[in-house]
DNA sequence: TAGGTCCGCGATACAATCGG
DNA sequence: CCGATTGTATCGCGGACCTA
């Protein structure tokens, strides 16, 4: 076969999440962390039918979703904790019947069955009729996930750490600064870098409402730290930065203390958990 | 003396500059 | 470009003083 996958790394602005799409002809494959859940709804590719394997230490779920993998997954975020990454696949143009997705799940319900990992289903899938045409399609695109993830991402799926964060985390020794807002981990070369990218999450994902405490008119100060200005010091400092994707600019000219306490502001006055470590 | 206003001072926040 | 420091401004609260 000469096929020519593409791989899709989806990335916002910086490194801050795990989004991964993989296409290759007729499927595609979504690697993402949960905590990136959010911006998943963002992808058409979460909306089609597909087998979905919720991945946490040792423990696996196999799943199918017939109309949207993402509605699913919304469920067991709610009603499962132990898992922190997720894979999901389907075909781009959503042709996988109901027949097709039982056998799927309860193939590979099978096969995780028989590794030392920790399968979290309770049943074996549905075990619904299908058509030899229908098996033989759903038998060929399984062998072709697991090939494109093999190949492409050089993830195998029945592994113990099939999406391993890829070591470049490791020298967490020079760098633990990280901001873990609202579920989700921030990191940067710099102290400001992580409030800047923090801020603009905040400023695309919350409610502007809650933040008016925070909101200068024109240009940002220290407290009012949102605003529509640049603010240049007298002597040409720049004491801002424009937030990407939106109108605003945020005063960034604080020490670490203070870049803690602004967050700080922003989690009580959103009402989203913060961990803070600069 | 109760109630109200205002002043002063310590604490906190700000903005700019300075040093890696 | 990053983060800390520092001089200045502002805030907030207790207490003194005034008045009815």
């Amino acid at each position: 076969m000469n096929y020519m996958p593409r791989h899709i790394f989806i990335s916002q602005e910086s490194t801050n999440d795990h989004i991964s799409i993989f296409y290759n002809e007729p499927i595609f494959i979504v690697t993402a962390d949960k905590n990136d859940l959010a911006k998943l709804s963002l992808l058409d590719e979460a909306h089609k039918p597909g087998i979905y394997i919720l991945i946490g230490h040792q423990r696996r779920y196999i799943g199918q979703a017939s109309s949207a993998t993402f509605t699913r997954l919304q469920q067991h975020n709610l009603h499962k904790d132990w898992w922190n990454k997720v894979i999901f696949f389907g075909r781009e143009d959503g042709h996988l019947s109901k027949a097709q997705l039982d056998y799927l799940e309860s193939e590979l319900i099978e096969e995780f069955a028989q590794t030392s990992l920790v399968l979290d289903n309770n049943t074996q899938g549905n075990i619904s009729y299908i058509d030899k045409l229908g098996k033989i399609t759903a038998k060929a695109l399984l062998v072709q996930v697991k090939d494109t993830l093999a190949n492409i991402a050089n993830i195998d799926l029945l592994e113990e750490n099939p999406i391993e964060e890829n070591e470049p985390e490791e020298n967490n020794d020079t760098d633990q600064k990280f901001v873990n807002y609202n579920g989700k981990k921030y990191t940067g070369p710099s102290a400001r870098q992580i409030f800047i990218t923090v801020i603009t999450d905040v400023l695309k994902f919350e409610s502007l409402a809650l933040l008016t405490p925070l909101i200068s008119d024109n240009e940002p100060n220290t407290v009012k730290f949102i605003g529509t200005t640049a603010r240049i010091s007298k002597s040409g400092t720049e004491l801002t930065k424009k937030v990407n994707g939106t109108p605003y600019h945020i005063y960034i000219n604080y020490s670490k203390d203070m870049l803690r306490k602004r967050l700080e502001v922003v989690a009580k006055a959103t009402e989203k958990p913060i961990d803070i470590q600069l």
